[in-house]
RNA sequence: GCCCCUGUAGCUCAAUGGACAGAGCACCAGCCUUCUAAGCUGUUGGUUGAGGGUUCGAAUCCCCCCAGGGGCGCCA
């Protein structure tokens, strides 16, 4: 129909984009006059005055098309050209898709692609920290919105079990510690020796001495070393799990460094006998000059370290190997994400490159998803050695508990147990929602005061709009779940509302493209408050027909949306707060 | 020296190249006989680090500076 129009009138034919109008009491759809006004002055030469002419054609054109069936106005507006919905139909519409899909409304189809999201790679022997929980948060988040957004998600975990950091530990356990078991709080536990072996070894460096000893014991499989290090080991994961279930947060494979230390070698061999790799032993390292390699004259992917000159593994070594694994694993990969910080961007670009000039072309399937770290105030970086650090399980416990006193004063006849289970609901979804509501890219500042706060735009606030949608629908007994046609002129609150329902989809769809969890973050407020606002300004309970009938149907369907939402960020969705 | 990220209200952060740059915190003033006040309403607050360019239109894209952070051959 534009099209007609454009031909009668002489002008560019250019194609038109249609876009969501911004929220503004009504909603449709909308395109700018803009290009085409601006097509126009450049076709035929003429000096327009852009934005007037666009205005011209917008009335003109609002003329022309009248009201195609479906929508209810058209309307010319500063250079764009409004389309409005039908509103009764379009409002009944998103209620009736939501109350029938349920879990499931703003699911999109199966993608049938096998997506690898690994993250949290936590190093065992050490405490796990308030910078440790963005990986995990970050990971976690992406592989619930990949999941929903329709891809198979296969969540991987990549712990750090062997390295000089373990040796220092079992040395330390060893002398000062042995026989003793874990503490309840195992974790914490195990980072209270990893600091003990540094203060020592700092306040006597002959002692470095011992350490390479040891280390030598256990390059030799030392039958007594490699015991202790597989009970230690395993003290550490079982403290890890347990971290991870007060998270609600699950892995379904876990790899291990110690696992990819032959393979890596074997890698590194082969690249070596490729003439890929260049074997500078005795005298230097392995390593693969990938400028070179790929005829480079500017420095782009430098140089990359595989072996040790005595032979011995490294990191880059055993990711050689574990990039190779995942798809041994899952020949059907599409993707092979790494939640790792930014400060290894480089080594991963190396890595992949590397495997690719090998001739592992799934390689370029592999992508590094970076994220900024956690810093303390005065921009100091959390690091276990330097004692900068906020133990996990510290800041849990805390948040918790205020949690339990603000519920213990709002509702003290819950029972004892559901006290406690809202206030891991509210404490813990605290904790993760800054982390979520953030651009990756950006550090986190952590702040004490405000990681407690269960104000304003954070995680209780949501799930309170959630608790007050359920305080209704419990008021009302018994609802007719089908919502009857829309027969009243539905106040700015309740369209707003049902004007974010209809968006969580898109939400979705792109927060799964762009790796981005604030995407969902932001929308699971704008929907609780949008929903608080409607909840002060539109009584149900006490409306007379048809009214109450519609919104209770909206609430229902509001209530279902921010589960849905929440679910998407793992955060509980209590029943009571 | 080379590469990457960041710079928006007093503070912490938003904003598919598009309609008046928006929230929270803090500050001030109000709202509980009514579905839970962990809430709501209102007020105050901006040369989007600076300067060029592209475009009908730039916080957003390009160039060049400034400031802060990070990375760059045997740490992970």
């Amino acid at each position: 129909m534009i099209k007609n129009f454009t031909g009668q009138h002489e002008l560019p034919d250019i194609s038109i984009q249609w876009n969501w109008i911004p929220f503004s009491g009504h909603w449709g759809i909308s395109t700018s006059l803009f290009s085409l006004a601006a097509a126009e002055a450049r076709q035929k030469q003429l000096k327009l005055n852009v934005p007037a002419r666009a205005n011209e054609l917008a009335i003109q054109l609002a003329e022309f098309i009248g009201i195609p069936s479906g929508f209810e106005k058209v309307e010319p507006v500063n250079g764009y050209l409004n389309l409005y919905f039908s509103q009764a139909e379009y409002a009944r519409r998103v209620l009736v898709e939501v109350l029938e899909k349920k879990a499931d409304f703003g699911r999109p189809d199966r993608k049938n692609e096998k997506i690898m999201v690994e993250f949290s790679q936590p190093n065992t022997h050490k405490a796990f920290h308030v910078g440790h929980l963005r990986s995990a948060i970050l990971g976690d988040t992406l592989a619930r919105i990949m999941d929903f957004a329709g891809y198979d998600v296969v969540r991987a975990n990549y712990p750090g079990d062997m390295g000089l950091h373990v040796i220092k530990w079992l040395w330390c356990y060893q002398k000062f510690h042995a026989g003793e078991l874990p503490d309840k709080n195992i974790t914490q536990w195990m980072g209270k020796i990893y600091a003990e072996a540094n203060g020592k070894l700092e306040a006597n460096p002959d002692l470095e001495a011992e350490i390479r000893a040891l280390y030598k014991r256990w390059d030799q499989r030392d039958p007594e070393i490699v015991k202790l290090w597989e009970d230690t080991r395993e003290w550490s994961l079982q403290g890890f799990y347990q971290i991870y279930d007060t998270l609600n947060i699950h892995f379904d494979v876990y790899y291990f460094n110690s696992q990819m230390e032959k393979p890596g070698k074997e890698i590194v061999q082969e690249l070596i006998d490729k003439n890929i790799a260049t074997d500078e032993r005795p005298d230097g390292a392995v390593i693969v000059k990938i400028d070179d390699v790929l005829g480079l004259k500017k420095e782009q992917y430098r140089v990359l370290v595989v072996l040790r000159s005595d032979g011995t593994a490294l990191y880059a070594t055993e990711d050689l190997a574990l990039v190779k694994q995942k798809f041994n694993d899952y020949p059907d990969l599409k993707k092979s994400l790494y939640i790792v910080d930014v400060r290894q961007s480089l080594h991963f670009t190396q890595v992949f490159k590397t495997m690719e000039i090998a001739g592992y072309n799934w390689a370029k399937q592999c992508e590094h998803v970076p994220y900024e770290l956690v810093s303390l105030p005065g921009n100091v970086v959390m690091a276990s050695r330097e004692g900068t650090v906020v133990l996990l399980e510290d800041l849990i416990s805390e948040a918790t508990k205020r949690a339990y006193e603000v519920v213990q004063e709002k509702n003290p006849d819950l029972g004892e147990d559901q006290k406690w289970a809202t206030a891991r609901a509210v404490g813990i979804g605290a904790i993760k929602y800054p982390m979520q509501a953030r651009e990756n890219t950006k550090v986190v500042t952590f702040h004490w005061e405000s990681a407690l706060d269960f104000n304003g735009q954070a995680a209780p606030y949501i799930q309170y709009a959630y608790v007050r949608c359920g305080s209704i629908l419990k008021k009302a007994g018994n609802i007719d779940i089908n919502p009857p046609e829309i027969s009243y002129e539905l106040s700015p609150q309740e369209i707003q509302l049902i004007d974010l329902i209809s968006r969580f989809s898109r939400e979705v769809e792109r927060a799964a493209s762009e790796y981005r969890t604030i995407q969902i973050a932001n929308f699971a407020y704008e929907m609780a408050k949008t929903f608080n606002n409607f909840y002060t300004h539109c009584p149900v309970l006490s409306e007379g027909e048809p009214i109450r009938s519609t919104r209770l149907n909206l609430v229902m369907a509001t209530r279902q949306v921010l589960k849905n939402n929440l679910t998407l960020l793992g955060i509980t969705a209590p029943e009571a707060m």
